[in-house]
DNA sequence: GCCGAGAATGAATCCATCC
DNA sequence: AGGATGGATTCATTCTCGG
């Protein structure tokens, strides 16, 4: 097969629309995997999970167009084989010492540790994304956090930087691109973890805020995402984006 | 055999001296776990966590006497094995729609997720004490916060509170009764799952938090503890605690 | 008594070194 | 080869002590 060709390309961001596993074995170089994954979560039941995205996580407000996104709808088992075989393949694009992170919930944490571990990686912990009080629901705990698990392949480079492992930001309201988008500040603070001069890849791109926070850090980035709509506004919100200069 | 003898017994207080395994049989009509069990952890090798607990947690400075705790070098196979039998015994002394609390760290939260499943419990989620910035490591997340898994047996009773699923308390500083202490006021937040009434358990009591915690709130609770000296200082500490009242 | 400077400390982690 | 040992590292907070 022939490479594949940018969907959109700048100085410092790339993007390529297909599916990851068609896309990564022709990637090369990259020193930090920082994705925010489909979670496959939703519901403790089977019934819950199988519902689609739209009806399963609550949207409120006036609203964007949003396409469903796909692949949300795995059982836990094959959740496990899907990440640790997307994990497997974007370390097979990475060079040593490269840095994982993913956003994922507290259901398919666990699970996601596994496939970490599957997939190649060192597993090195848990940082904690401090959403406010959360969703209340009575007499439990609210739902106050959403987790980045991370690690590295092999030994990781020596730095000078000591990013927090907690961090704390209101999640985003009304409108928004993609249902599950991330503040551009917790992305930037993820960010933290990545070596300076590191390619920057997410495989799962969406609406394209980890290469917005990368290149406004004067990160090379890559995305992947097999949505056309949502390659079309990750390549608007990219190419709007100034990278820093240094 | 015989029903065991309490070590210490007060008008809302019991403490038990002697393997959890041994005790719990015994035991009947508790609504809610609450404990802080051994972790078995204490580094990425196998080597590091079969060091002493004074070896591999730091423990400096001029401090009380702090004896060693048993139990906690289980590698990762017996840790899952040996949380499932506690988590099940413990569950066999429960009234249905009881509630259960565990602290842990990040390394062994994926398996104690699975043993809380094993052991018959629903887990329901994730709640985190954030402990201020954590110890700094170059290059990394520090480490942050300690996670508490809870989860409940069958439906919860309704209630009408909304405990944060996030909480910030400062580690305990200097002097402490056990290596693994957690503040007052921390174990006050995770006894807001508990509904009124609820006789509280705690199967590794420790230095006795989590009694000095549910008394003062006005709960029967019960402790169990094997080593002796605990057992003693817990019994101290509680007997010291005025319960609010009513 | 209050304030500020300096010291001490943490369920840590990594790695070189020695048996 | 692999397990045990010891040293170096770091930031935010608390503690200590002197002025």
């Amino acid at each position: 097969m022939t490479p594949p060709k940018p969907y959109y390309q700048d100085d410092l961001a790339t993007i390529y629309r297909g599916d990851s596993f068609d896309i990564l074995p022709y990637l090369s170089g990259i020193g930090a995997v920082v994705t925010d994954p489909p979670y496959s979560s939703g519901g403790a039941f089977r019934g819950d999970r199988m519902q689609s995205t739209s009806t399963k996580y609550v949207q409120t407000g006036t609203q964007a167009y949003r396409p469903e996104f796909a692949g949300d709808n795995r059982d836990q088992h094959s959740f496990l084989v899907w990440a640790s075989l997307w994990l497997n393949a974007a370390r097979n694009a990475c060079v040593p010492g490269a840095v994982l992170a993913s956003f994922i919930d507290w259901r398919q944490l666990p699970t996601l540790s596994d496939a970490i571990q599957a997939g190649g990686w060192t597993w090195r912990g848990i940082a904690v994304w401090s959403k406010g009080f959360g969703r209340p629901t009575p007499g439990r705990f609210s739902n106050a956090a959403e987790y980045v698990l991370w690690g590295s392949l092999g030994a990781m480079a020596e730095r000078d930087a000591y990013p927090p492992g907690l961090f704390t930001a209101q999640p985003p309201r009304g409108e928004r691109e993609h249902i599950a988008q991330k503040p551009d500040e917790v992305m930037g603070w993820v960010l933290g973890l990545v070596p300076p001069g590191a390619v920057v890849l997410d495989p799962f791109m969406g609406s394209g805020s980890t290469l917005v926070a990368a290149k406004s850090l004067g990160f090379r980035c890559v995305g992947i995402e097999c949505d056309e709509r949502y390659c079309e506004t990750a390549a608007r919100r990219v190419s709007q984006e100034m990278a820093l200069s240094f």
